[in-house]
DNA sequence: GGTAGCATCGTC
DNA sequence: ACGATGCTACCT
């Protein structure tokens, strides 16, 4: 006889490794109550008990039979889902995310896993605002968290646990969450919106004609009303739908009018997302072939994945990547794998996001940080569950649970802000995606017109397959790019507040064909600083070691480190001089100028501060299409997802401030903003103009923008970095240090560095301070690792930097010193 | 002798 | 990360 009881006796106890979603160096280790051991996978989350009254989601990374001897392992409290959430690769690129940008696994956890997903006792949770589950689908303990929530619209876990008198609530509210009856609360910022106009219906009602007649009777003493409805009938007769702007205009109303229709119930007033997409261009991309050029380097891609896991597609400005892209997406499509299309975050505000959506319809769905967490949940669920095939996101999106990967694209390479600095897991999407494709035998795509030295120089040493495009599609011709010295018009006078002659004369014609205008500045606010003419002082933000930037509107000097903000001086804090001298110039002053310079014509600018209400920027680039703008003046907002048919002529206003910038990769990133900028600059019908303003017109990164060197630009480059050992020759290792009080900085730092050199000689360089010495009250040291990576196991020393960052923070000298490690800081 | 306030430790 | 515990300084 078989004896049920029993079954459990003979079962084996099981113990798990689990990571929490803390900055914790390790994974910790719970037994598996017997009724939960069928549960056990790893990358399933688990609720556990962490100290003496924190309850956490941690995911299993591990699990084995043996119990830990030292210690008296915890009961896991429950196993929350039937399925792995975070896949087997997953947690492979996670540990070498950890080992390789010396974080901890917990940092990934935290950074990857949308909120929703990672319940902690002080997770607050809210009622969903439009009650559209059904009541009765609750149990009894459901309907008291409902209850209690209708009492108070915002709950935290713990006072939830009060409530219902028990431990175990997170599967509860797993499944609350998976109804939709709860919502995560998540601190709102600015979220990512897409464009949507009003729509007005009639009420059903009114489609029976004696309804509508009396309507109209009893409309008579409100003739406004009745204009409506009468340019209502009047537009729904040819149209489908009645957009609101279109109404008011058509009746000649106001938006209160129509509102109070609405009020009663004449008019239903709806939300439609839309295209920002013209119907021309979308009937190019939604049917096009590749040309010749095209359609070689889509087979040459195809061959060199024969053998190489990844390609870089260096194609030239508007040579038609993203249609090459198209093509290869369809492929795996077919073969029903997963695409992964990675791109800097700003580009995805713009209208890669319409084009590739016209394209693949729901197959695609769009994934970054401004998502709100619920949504993410929700996004994270359809990768996994291989719902979504093709997912558009931006650095993030490398840490979605893929399905079936079998391709990634990187577009934009190049872009700097693929690298994550703060705060932890400091890591680089590019690099990261490439161990993903790895992991899952993905192939991936790197694409840019002006690729990162670190993969042009894989790409020539066979690391990465090569492919050319070197001709602008649709016989667009490159723009014409023109030098203009600063020094020379300033010395026959020529020069207008900061633009040359020849920018304004460019800008007048230009304006003339009613064509638009991109004037580009890399620094934002009114000027940057302010100097006292009689003793030289300026002030300086109280927080950081940097001048403050006067933003004229508002009349506020502003630090652009930690947000600081105080009132204008009209004298010298120091000397009580009333000669202060403005220098620099940011985009507001331009505007400024610009408005006073040419009266008659619109400008808009798109910078951090312009942008900062939620939608603004769209605000901003929509005039812009509309041509409610004619000239755009910006930072390099403005060189990313801008694709303008009208904009002619581009002027750069200063291309000096760009270059001289103290940084190894100044140059190349230079090259790379000026080309991209110039590359905003006419399209099929007609070519562009760039004018570049510099004091320094012979400097060689000038000359090879002018040339389109690229070449020219990355052989130099790596000349100078073999001989001052950067990267892509040597490794870097940035370890910054923070203090508040600087003299033990600089002690401690100096004797950390002393200790490093003892291991590692001459690698180890400084410490030095930053650009900026002191952020939001912090003093930074740097000490830089450069590591030649083909005669060193960068291992190795990545395990004794790990080491003695432990041994310097146990330190007690070092208390109030925090260290922060970042691998490729750049 | 007591305790406020902070540093340090340990979490399985 | 964060609460528990230990340690020093200052008070009635």
């Amino acid at each position: 006889m078989i004896n049920f009881e029993s079954d459990d006796h003979f079962q084996q106890t099981l113990f798990v490794e689990v990571v929490l979603p803390l900055a914790i160096p390790r994974t910790y280790t719970y037994r598996v109550p017997k009724h939960l051991n069928d549960g056990v996978e790893s990358g399933r989350r688990v609720v556990v008990q962490f100290g003496k009254s924190k309850i956490y989601t941690a995911i299993i990374f591990s699990s084995s039979n043996k119990a830990p001897s030292s210690y008296e392992a915890k009961y896991l409290l429950d196993i929350l889902d039937e399925k792995a959430i975070v896949t087997p690769a997953q947690i492979k690129l996670w540990q070498w995310l950890s080992d390789y940008y010396l974080c901890t696994l917990g940092e990934i956890m935290a950074a990857a896993l949308p909120s929703a997903l990672k319940l902690a006792s002080e997770t607050r949770i809210v009622l969903n605002p439009q009650h559209t589950f059904d009541r009765n689908q609750l149990n009894d303990k459901e309907f008291l968290i409902l209850d209690a929530l209708e009492l108070k619209s915002e709950l935290s876990i713990t006072e939830i646990t009060k409530i219902l008198a028990q431990k175990s609530v997170f599967p509860l509210l797993k499944s609350l969450l998976d109804k939709k009856v709860i919502f995560i609360l998540e601190e709102i910022e600015e979220k990512f919106q897409p464009k949507k106009i009003a729509i007005v219906h009639l009420h059903q009602m009114y489609d029976d004609k004696e309804n509508l007649k009396i309507l109209f009777s009893e409309l008579e003493k409100a003739p406004k009303q009745v204009d409506a409805l009468l340019a209502f009938l009047k537009l729904s007769k040819d149209k489908t739908e009645v957009k609101k702007a279109d109404l008011m205009e058509t009746a000649g109303v106001s938006a209160a009018i129509i509102k109070s229709m609405a009020d009663k119930e004449i008019f239903n007033i709806g939300q439609k997302v839309i295209s920002r997409f013209s119907s021309e261009d979308l009937a190019v991309i939604s049917d096009f072939t590749l040309n010749e050029e095209q359609s070689l380097a889509f087979r040459e891609i195809k061959t060199s994945f024969e053998n190489k896991p990844v390609v870089l597609l260096h194609g030239v400005t508007s040579s038609g990547k993203t249609q090459i892209y198209i093509r290869l997406i369809e492929e795996y499509l077919a073969k029903g794998k997963q695409v992964l299309y990675l791109l800097p975050e700003i580009a995805l505000t713009g209208q890669m996001i319409d084009r590739l959506k016209i394209y693949f319809k729901s197959q695609i769905i769009v994934y970054h940080s401004k998502f709100n967490d619920n949504e993410r949940a929700e996004i994270w669920q359809k990768v996994l569950n291989d719902e979504v095939k093709v997912i558009l996101g931006a650095r993030s999106s490398v840490f979605l649970p893929f399905a079936d990967l079998g391709f990634i694209i990187i577009d934009e390479e190049h872009e700097a802000s693929f690298k994550q600095f703060e705060p932890a897991p400091r890591y680089h999407a590019r690099d990261a995606a490439i161990v993903l494709g790895n992991i899952m035998n993905a192939k991936i795509l790197l694409g840019s017109a002006t690729p990162s030295l670190e993969t042009y120089f894989n790409a020539l040493n066979n690391k990465y397959g090569l492919v050319k495009l070197s001709s602008r599609y649709g016989g667009v011709k490159p723009p014409k790019v023109e030098v203009v010295s600063i020094a020379e018009e300033r010395n026959r006078k020529l020069i207008k507040e900061n633009f040359t002659s020849v920018l304004l004369d460019n800008i007048n014609e230009t304006l003339a064909l009613k064509e638009q205008v991109i004037l580009f500045q890399n620094r934002r606010g009114y000027v940057p600083i302010l100097i006292c003419k009689t003793c030289g002082n300026s002030p300086k933000c109280i927080n950081c070691d940097v001048s403050l930037t006067y933003h004229k509107a508002g009349g506020k000097l502003h630090c652009h480190y930690c947000g600081y903000k105080e009132d204008n001086i009209s004298e010298c804090p120091a000397c009580s001089s009333k000669h202060i001298e403005y220098k620099g110039l940011g985009t507001e002053k331009i505007e400024d100028d610009l408005k006073v310079i040419l009266p008659d014509v619109k400008i808009g600018r798109l910078d951090y501060d312009t942008t900062r209400n939620k939608n603004a920027h769209q605000v901003i680039l929509n005039d812009f299409e509309e041509r409610k703008l004619d000239i755009l003046v910006g930072t390099q907002m403005v060189a990313k997802g801008l694709d303008f048919e009208n904009i002619t002529l581009i002027g750069i206003i200063n291309a000096d401030s760009i270059i001289q910038f103290p940084d190894f990769r100044a140059y190349e990133r230079s090259y790379q903003m000026l080309s991209q900028v110039a590359g905003r600059a006419g399209r099929r019908s007609k070519q562009g103009k760039v004018i570049i303003q510099t004091y320094d017109t012979k400097h060689r990164i000038i000359q090879q923008v002018v040339a389109s060197d690229y070449e020219g630009m990355y052989r130099e480059e790596m000349i100078e970095r073999l001989q001052f050992k950067y990267p892509p020759f040597y490794k870097i290792i940035q370890i910054n240090i923070k203090h508040k009080d600087l003299g033990i900085l600089l002690a401690i730092s100096e004797n950390f560095a002393k200790l490093l050199r003892h291991h590692l000689g001459d690698m180890v360089l400084g410490p030095h301070s930053p650009l900026v010495g002191r952020v939001r009250n912090y003093y930074i040291q740097t000490i830089t690792i450069k590591i030649d990576w083909k005669s060193q196991s960068l291992l190795k020393i990545k395990n004794l930097l790990k080491e003695q960052v432990s041994v310097f923070e146990a330190d007690k000298n070092n208390k109030g010193a925090f260290v922060i490690i970042d691998v490729d800081p750049y």
